[in-house]
DNA sequence: GGCTCGTTTCGGTCCCGGCCGAAGTGTTCC
DNA sequence: GGAACACTTCGGCCGGGACCGAAACGAGCC
């Protein structure tokens, strides 16, 4: 009925930091969330087994680990959401950050990362330009796939699922704001979509542990060649 | 930087109750949020002064009342995203198709809803518009309502509060800014008593609980007589 | 069988914050 | 001026929950 409980689920520091660093669509062990967090691994186990009964979380069982990744592309939009808000309200922008490392991971993650199932970063937005400047999206009134870029995907084989949002839940596009951008980008089922292609023909890759990705050489060339992407 | 404190705003029962009230897009005063949830006046008081703080509401003092109110339309789509998905979660609500309902929600908000206690989106702009086409209110110097003005509200019996402007709070015609139209609309006690007589009269009816509304056959025809608006 | 390691359960501590009532402030009405 | 009213501030009470360490559990490895 009320709210509540599902905000108080997300209210705490601990389970937030939890949520934004599941927000890289994959799977962590209660461990790692644990020694990112900076909290005992008792103390993280309560809080995945919390969020796990509210729904945000969803587990798998791996011999002595346990994996655990947002639920689905609703609870990760409702994070982005909710951080967003965030971010707008309170207008700090990205955390100073404290150490060589952490600087380096933050202007990776500006360059390119993943943002749950779909492209973020300086990438994210500038595919989603990109398409736009093609006519193979629209933003009149609303953000919507035109037919060139029906044709566009079916020619490049990438495909779309089948019937999207149409009474099932997800909508094939959808604007995600980007907070450290301040820019919307593509994500909802075509920017999963794209992701997935780009991640299996290795125009990007993983690096490290992290959300951030590096645009590989065929990727360049790649995204140069199709839409005119220059990075 | 984390969206937690965020959150923490949403997480207590009380102060959900009173977003999900102000949901409606109305003002409540403190007094009216204090008793519809159940707790003293200085709980709910300092409640308000969190939820100020932290961007959700905004507040208006008028003489011994504090209206709040949402503090805008994302607020409003956010509380309705951790609605929505409790309730999806907590099988508290009908299994609806949400991101159709999400969608003609919005499209009627867009078409015709209540902002705080008089009429916005499209059709709030169309009034207003009509009225200063016709002469009836006047925009030099700030928006007032012209002599012709008083005459047709008397000849339309839309009544208007006793001693409106002086000194009492509230002044008669205020200019509020629309968010969705990013124009300027008819608020004030005028834009109230207009909104009011729009209701009394079934020119327009509520849909549903929330702020969107539905012009009725009825209004569809007064509206295009009277002020010659055509939606 | 022992050992390591990731995770969980439990007991205990501590602090945050929601709640109220009482008193104080400011406004309106008579 | 005085009374009623809406709201606010303050002090104090109390419960929930976040946290940790110690110990238990279970899987994998030797």
């Amino acid at each position: 009925m009320s709210f509540a409980p599902l905000a108080a689920l997300l209210a705490d520091p601990t389970r937030a930091a939890f949520c934004t660093a599941l927000l890289d669509g994959r799977a962590w062990t209660a461990g790692e969330l644990a020694r990112q967090a900076g909290v005992a691994p008792s103390t993280a186990s309560e809080h995945l087994s919390r969020l796990i009964a509210g729904g945000l979380l969803v587990e798998e069982r791996q011999g002595r680990h346990r994996y655990v990744r947002l639920a689905g592309p609703t609870v990760a939009t409702l994070i982005e959401d909710l951080a967003g808000f965030a971010a707008s309200t309170e207008g700090g922008g990205p955390p100073a950050p404290r150490s060589l490392r952490e600087a380096t991971r933050q202007s990776a993650e500006a360059r390119a990362r993943t943002c749950y199932d779909h492209l973020a970063g300086r990438l994210g937005v500038a595919v989603t330009d990109a398409l736009l400047d093609h006519g193979l999206l629209t933003d009149d009134a609303g953000l919507a796939v035109t037919e060139r870029g029906r044709a566009w995907l079916a020619a490049q084989a990438i495909e779309l699922p089948e019937r999207p949002g149409r009474r099932s839940g997800r909508p094939l596009v959808r604007s995600c704001l980007d907070w450290t951008e301040r820019r919307s980008h593509l994500g909802g089922a075509l920017g999963a979509a794209l992701c997935r292609t780009a991640l299996d023909r290795a125009w990007v890759e993983r690096i490290g542990s992290g959300r951030a990705l590096r645009v590989t050489a065929d990727g360049d060339r790649a995204l140069r060649e199709l839409l005119g992407v220059r990075l």
